[in-house]
DNA sequence: GTGACGCTTGGAATCGATTACATCGAGACG
DNA sequence: CGTCTCGATGTAATCGATTCCAAGCGTCAC
């Protein structure tokens, strides 16, 4: 591979005069750029982005450790992180932790080793202090999705309370009482919020939260459909069951399935987190959106804000719920209700 | 962040010294090698990769373009190539080309520059001179799933004939005579080859595949709605539809949905590629299934097998056909249809 | 006693860029 | 016409590692 030397010598100038076009610097002569440039195009030479990021210790490369890639509530975030960071001139390196904290920890090591210019981390667990040290050590980090408390890292998340709040209203309105939830791991923010959210929502109606009720899952298939199995056998199933995202909620049809159970009918089903796909299931899943995208990007530009040596912000957008079939037939017309109690935006500075 | 030289430093002994320390060269004494161990871990010292792989050109990174993020499909290839690379000590940069050239041919460059080890590829279209380049340069490179004809590149994929032909059979069983399918872009050879694998097998049984009945779609859910909206309108409109890739059945459906009809009383739908979903829709949907996961380790041991010199053999598993109940009621009792005509594994060296 | 050998160790070159500093020449100005 | 300024350019240091080469030193055999 060609490297400045090479052109250089083609061109007739030094090393440093190439630099300088390279990286368009105002002192080169016309004739000296193009003798260059010329040079350049027909060695068909790249600059090295490795010599280039140990000389001016920038990577322009940013990494996202998500918890799992087959979610595709993770995938689509992944997704418009890379967008936003191409747009503003980096690249992406993506870590699939998987949910487990040990592989969490691999990648934020491997990343750092990389020197990548910033983190932005959904965390799988409550505090590696792998990441705490690297975000007392200054490194630019940015939470997404979940969080890690009393760590100053500015969290790009979405507020589902309301959108909660809705959902309770609404399995109420459709008759439901004895309802249960499918709980992710405590230790994610996600985790914990949304069965303390369902919670609450369920006391406004009078409605208890008993302990039977609220089943252990880990944001996998697999454990939506072992905690579903458990809620069936129980002497009094419930009659509805939330899901606390999308991967555990397909579990839980699943084991409805397997026992010849149909839902609506014998037992009602929501999920956090939409997919495409839950339009297309038997029944279509009511569900609670995240505006994805928008966090993804919101929380790049965040992130890129942090290195840039500009403040960070943290950003809280609005989670909204969408009505579809498997709680039962829907007498409101509306199929997706707004939730006009929390604003669309709200900005702290971090 | 502490550089080998502050290790040197606070053990006492030279740069070399440590860095043999490091990389276990045998001959240092066991005394310094516990000093240069102390001071790396009081410092916290981890070595800075970039400056290791500007030294060695060697970044253990591959890098890995696929055409779309958002499908199943290749967030479980994915995956799978990830999993593999970090059991054999190499890390994976995604590039998401989203079906377009000018955006993966944006990563081949990046990538490049990158200077990673070796370039796993699922191209969007039929030769961009950019790869072409590369592979003549002599990058490691692999295909996966798709590929381009006349480039010495190994390939990993999976052979869909055979399943093909028992999803004709299916449908023939069925009743279905007149069928249709929305193919992907003839630019990429998965787009061209389902096309003819299906109008080989549909030849067996003496029906036609008219020009009507091939739709051109993208492989994005958008082109399956738009295609299927067409052979909806047509005077005759097709009693099946194959899909050649997920996300068009998911257009598809919506299609059909859209239109009050019903699958599979009202028209037939079948797709290549299975996701976890499909058990799920409305109905459940018959697909032809690839060893996804298998596709994406063999692709990873044959880059890395090419890497470090080995010769690297072009591997094709076979795909199979997975009945559900999109296409009617199956009379067969056999669920998953074995495809004993192709054998498991065929190996050829390249 | 001494030369050879082998194990440790350090010095310094190197990878491919960026950039501070020095130099050179030409034009401007008094 | 001398000097000052400024633009263009080159030399060389530097980033943080790896690794070749030479040197120091202890041990062993003769």
């Amino acid at each position: 591979m060609a490297s400045i030397k090479d052109v250089a010598a083609a061109a007739g100038v030094s090393v440093a005069t190439v630099s300088r076009v390279l990286n368009a610097h105002p002192s080169v002569s016309a004739d000296a750029r193009a003798r260059v440039l010329a040079a350049v195009e027909s060695l068909g030479y790249r600059p090295n982005a490795v010599a280039r990021s140990l000389r001016t210790d920038q990577t322009h490369t940013l990494g996202l450790v998500i918890s799992d890639v087959l979610n595709p509530y993770f995938t689509e975030l992944a997704r418009s992180v890379e967008e936003e960071a191409r747009a503003l001139g980096y690249s992406v390196i993506i870590g699939n932790a998987d949910e487990r904290p040990d592989l969490q920890d691999h990648h934020v090591r491997n990343l750092l080793d990389r020197r990548i210019d910033g983190l932005l981390v959904s965390p799988t667990d409550g505090g590696s202090p792998l990441m705490l040290d690297a975000a007392r050590a200054g490194t630019p980090m940015v939470f997404v999705d979940r969080w890690i408390p009393g760590v100053d890292v500015p969290v790009v998340r979405a507020d589902g309370r309301a959108a909660v709040q809705d959902l309770v209203a609404h399995l109420h309105a459709l008759g439901h009482r004895r309802v249960a939830i499918i709980a992710g791991p405590a230790a994610t923010t996600t985790g914990s919020e949304r069965v303390e959210a369902f919670r609450a929502a369920l006391a406004a109606y009078g409605l208890p939260l008993p302990d039977v009720y609220i089943g252990q899952g880990d944001f996998q298939a697999a454990s939506g459909r072992r905690v579903t199995e458990g809620f069936l056998d129980l002497p009094e199933p419930p009659d509805a069951v939330f899901a606390a995202d999308n991967l555990m909620a397909l579990g839980a049809l699943d084991a409805v399935r397997a026992r010849g159970l149909r839902v609506p009918d014998d037992i009602a089903l929501a999920a956090f987190d939409d997919i495409p796909w839950f339009v297309h299931t038997d029944p279509p899943v009511t569900a609670i959106a995240q505006p994805t995208g928008e966090l993804g990007r919101a929380a790049v530009r965040a992130l890129v804000d942090r290195i840039e040596g500009r403040p960070a912000a943290s950003v809280t957008l609005a989670a909204r719920l969408v009505v579809r079939r498997s709680c039962g037939e829907a007498p409101e017309t509306a199929r997706i209700i707004p939730t006009p109690s929390l604003p669309p935006v709200q900005r702290s500075t971090t």
